[in-house]
RNA sequence: GGGGCAGUAGCUCAGCCGGUCAGAGCAGCGGACUCAUAAUCCGCCGGUCGUGGGUUCGAGCCCCACCUGCCCUACCA
């Protein structure tokens, strides 16, 4: 048994999350952490929603509701969301709760007293009339190498070259409009380069394990070939306020909303731990012996790699300077990074500005959350951009959900219901009854492997092959030919396949939890096999404000295990109802149509 | 500009460290079966593995160049 900390990426609380969102980080994420439970380790999967940062204001002034409004609405949205596609997270909360603030601004003055962080004069881009910084993402002006008049400031879209927004020509925000005004400004410095060594020295230690990506191990030792000390606070009155005597009471300097976003993981399970009654709970998950996955998109690598592992590194002191842990001890760094690439739309990257979107919510209010879960376990962009299309969608769920998985389920239980009417015994087992269960059953060893190193489309495939065996062997053996002739043969027959879907319904039970628990009880199961999130309103833990958290109801009695559990024999099986609905083959037409208006309109 | 990924049957893709690796699913065609959401099972058809070089006894798999598409480049997973 290991610790397992299942870290996912907090999504940003701007707005509902579409499907990109959720094949990053979502559906990774949980089929790791159900497998992991299964096989017996102690996992710990935390996120929430990341609600500072100059993009959030911007909307909110859009709108003319306060940031907190915003980000309340919008947490309350994706939370909702991700409860609804069955992602069992031990606790999903927000950072703008007190305790996060708390952990956040102990990490940076241990950081600080450590050495890493360092006070430096910039000359940066700030709105006029409101004295924020103003990100170069949100200046646009005429390229001073190629002139181009559509540069962003920290690029020229055209040629392509990085630029400096002091030297853009007629620079203008991209938010209200206004010529920026470039001023010096003071502002703390992460010290990379004094911690370089340090996260050089761990990514190291990560060459060859195949819980790694390459290609996620390859760009981020890229990284810190050129690295640089990054600035941690921005002018800006919406985030964490400085924990240092002069920047504290100063309104408007505040912590970027990465420095504080990443320390999430720590801070949700510091307030997981503190609501279980147990404040001192998450130290295992953070220890050395524990295993640390971080799950994300591709965009969100060099956090990951670089900027928390190298907050981690300052606040244990093992950088370049030296110094010791803080009141949280000495913090492991990620054991993995496990990036996802990007999934597309209909051949076109998701943007919500262009209508190249679905949200999460449209796609689960109009179909079962294990078809979507399939699809992105099946087809999402694991190693490379993949594209979802709802031709393909379809497909994947009427003939392999549908059609391969679902149908085996309902033939056998109706075979059971009809000529038993509950599990039967087995007699003598023939070599082909052996055959077959040792191939489901030996499914686990290869399946939790694959699962367990990231390789969840692969680990998906071989669980639908051992499916496509119970198939077969229904076929070869065709019990309801041995009703009259061999009654018997056609119970043990039964028997065998019964165990066979058992066998496929823990196999994918990580990728589909929904329908695992619908088969099992399908098949005369009782109890909960697959614990799903919960969404409660709860109280803030040091004063603030009540807000919703997703909580998973841990183990039981029930609770399945990694492995092959024999099917009991007198279990009643009652006429089955289908587990999976088909798809209307017109589906694929109303929702491009549905699309096509979104991009009309939007 | 720098970095990365991909280019394999009509379609979507597997192919980890180079030696039954030329595969799977879907589509198409033919058969079987009828327990099941016309589902399932069997068989057939189908590719000079982007292009050109190189290394090797042997290369989709390694190296170089090129072509094409995509992504990242530090506040879109």
């Amino acid at each position: 048994m290991t610790h397992v900390l299942a870290a996912v990426a907090w999504p940003y609380a701007n707005g509902p999350r579409h499907l990109g969102h959720v094949a990053g980080f979502g559906v990774p994420s949980d089929v790791f952490a159900r497998q992991q439970r299964m096989a017996g380790h102690d996992v710990l999967m935390v996120s929430g929603t990341d609600e500072h940062g100059t993009p959030i204001l911007v909307q909110a002034e859009r709108e003319g509701v306060t940031p907190q409004a915003l980000a309340d609405r919008y947490n309350r949205v994706i939370a909702e969301d991700l409860q609804a596609l069955g992602l069992s997270y031990d606790l999903f909360t927000r950072t703008t709760t007190r305790n996060h603030y708390a952990v956040v601004q102990e990490m940076f003055r241990t950081v600080h007293r450590n050495g890493y962080l360092v006070e430096r004069t910039t000359m940066g881009a700030v709105s006029p009339s409101t004295g924020r910084t103003l990100p170069d993402r949100y200046i646009e002006g005429t390229c001073p190498i190629c002139g181009f008049d559509g540069a962003r400031g920290d690029q020229c879209d055209n040629c392509g070259n990085q630029l400096d927004p002091v030297d853009l020509k007629n620079p203008v925000s991209r938010i209200n409009g206004e010529t920026p005004k470039f001023v010096e400004s003071q502002h703390f410095f992460l010290d990379l380069p004094a911690l370089a060594e340090a996260v050089g020295a761990w990514l190291e230690t990560k060459t060859g394990s195949p819980s790694w990506r390459p290609n996620v191990l390859g760009f981020s030792r890229n990284l810190l070939e050129e690295i640089r000390p990054r600035a941690i606070t921005r002018d800006i009155d919406w985030g964490i306020p400085v924990p240092l005597p002069g920047w504290e009471e100063n309104p408007t300097k505040r912590l970027y909303v990465w420095f504080d976003a990443v320390v999430g993981y720590l801070s949700a399970s510091v307030e997981w731990a503190r609501r279980t009654g147990d404040p001192e709970a998450w130290r295992p998950y953070w220890s050395e012996g524990a295993r640390g996955a971080y799950f994300m998109g591709k965009d969100n690598i060099v956090f990951h790699s670089l900027i928390w592992p190298a907050e981690l590194a300052g606040y244990d002191g093992r950088g370049s300077r030296g110094g010791r842990p803080g009141a949280f001890g000495d913090l492991a760094l990620p054991s993995e990074v496990v990036a996802s690439e990007f999934l597309t739309m209909e051949g076109r990257q998701f943007s919500s500005s262009r209508g190249v979107v679905i949200s999460v919510r449209d796609v689960l209010s109009r179909y079962q959350p294990d078809a979507l879960r399939y699809f992105l376990s099946a087809a999402g962009p694991e190693a490379h951009d993949t594209d979802f299309t709802w031709r393909e969608f379809t497909r994947r769920t009427n003939d392999e959900l549908v059609a391969g998985w679902g149908n085996l389920v309902n033939r056998t239980a109706s075979l059971v219901a009809k000529n038993v009417g509950s599990i039967p015994e087995a007699g003598d087992l023939t070599d082909r009854d052996r055959e077959l269960l040792a191939t489901t059953s030996g499914a686990f060893g290869v399946v939790g492997d694959l699962v367990a190193t990231h390789r969840q489309r692969q680990g998906l495939s071989e669980a639908m092959r051992a499916v496509g065996e119970v198939n077969r062997y229904l076929s070869e053996t065709a019990p309801w030919a041995l009703r009259t002739s061999d009654p018997d043969r056609m119970r043990t027959v039964l028997h065998v396949a019964a165990q066979g879907v058992s066998d496929c319904r823990g196999l994918l039970a990580p990728y589909l939890p929904h329908s695992a628990q619908a088969v099992h009880e399908v098949m005369g199961g009782t109890g909960t096999v697959s614990p799903m999130p919960e969404l409660r309103e709860v109280d803030d833990l040091d004063g603030g404000s009540p807000y919703p958290v997703l909580q998973t109801p841990r183990g039981g009695d029930g609770a399945p295990g990694w492995g092959s559990v024999p099917v009991v024999p007198g279990t009643p099986v009652g006429k089955p109802t289908p587990v999976f609905t088909k798809l209307d083959e017109d589906v694929v037409e109303t929702e491009l149509e549905r699309l096509r208006e979104e991009q009309a309109g939007g």
